[in-house]
DNA sequence: AATATCGCTACTAATATTGTAGCATTGTTA
DNA sequence: TAACAATGCTACAATATTAGTAGCGATATT
C-alpha cells in the first residue's frame, strides 16, 4: 500500500487534504494500536510484537517502517518510541480511552 | 469480520477492553472516514458514497451496519446519520482535523 | 564453540476491499 | 398506467492486505 502523505492523493481521496491522509493512515489495521502501545513506554521490536498480542513480525515491520516515514515513530538503540509528532498525535487521540468506557457501558445498557 | 464489541475479544486482542475494540473498530477501511463525513451532516446511501470518493457500496454497507449495531450510526427516512453516541465520538477525534494540519506542514518542511 | 536472543525477511494461506453489474423498490413523468 | 429514472443495496469475481509460520544473519551470553 502507498503511504498517506499528506498533501498528496491517498487511498480514498483525490484531495490531497492532510486530514485524508491521517484517516487513511490511521485505518489501517495496527497502525493505531502501535501508536497507543508506544505511548506506554518505547519497546523493542519483540517487545511490541508482545504488546500487540496477534500482529505478526511481518506487518509490525511495514507499520513502522510507514511510521517513522511519516515521523511518527523513531527507532533508537532502546527501541522503537513516538517522536514528538507521534506523541502529539497520542494527546490529540488519548481521550479515546476514557470515551471507550462509555460507550461499552452503553452497548451493555441496551442489550438488557 | 467479527464485530469488535467492546468486552469481548477483538481482532488484535482477548482482553475485552473497550480501548481495543474502539481501536479494532476505527482501524478498519473507511470507519473513521464515515464517522468524519457525517459528521458534516446526514447523508443517504448514494450520497454517502459520493463524499466517500472511492467507497464501493459493499463496503460502504458492511461499514454502515457495523456501525449501526454499535450505535455510532442509524438510519432514519432522511438518510444516515450520527447518533448522539456518534457525535460524542466524534468530538473526541475530531481535533485531528487541526493536528493533520500542523503534522502536513511539519513534514514538508523536513522534506526540505 | 555452542546456545540464545534479537531484528527482521520470505513465503503461503486466509481474509478484506475493490470494482462492476444489476436487482427490487419507490417515486416521476408522460 | 406504462415507461423511465433514481435509490438502497446485493452478488460476485478480481485484487490487495493481513495472518501465520519458519527461519536467516547478527550480536550477545555461557
Amino acid at each position: 500500500m502507498s503511504l498517506p502523505i499528506p498533501g498528496e492523493q491517498v487511498r480514498g481521496s483525490k484531495t490531497g487534504k492532510p486530514i485524508m491522509a491521517l484517516l487513511d493512515l490511521l485505518g489501517r489495521t495496527w497502525a493505531l494500536g502501535i501508536v497507543w502501545q508506544l505511548s506506554q513506554g518505547s519497546a523493542t521490536f519483540r517487545q511490541l510484537q508482545q504488546r500487540c498480542e496477534q500482529i505478526s513480525p511481518s506487518l509490525l515491520n511495514t507499520r513502522l517502517k510507514e511510521l517513522k516515514v511519516l515521523q511518527l515513530v523513531e527507532s533508537t538503540p532502546n527501541g522503537y518510541q513516538l517522536t514528538l509528532t507521534g506523541q502529539g498525535l497520542f494527546s490529540v487521540i488519548s481521550p479515546l480511552g476514557e470515551w471507550s468506557l462509555q460507550w461499552a457501558s452503553q452497548i451493555k445498557k441496551d442489550d438488557v
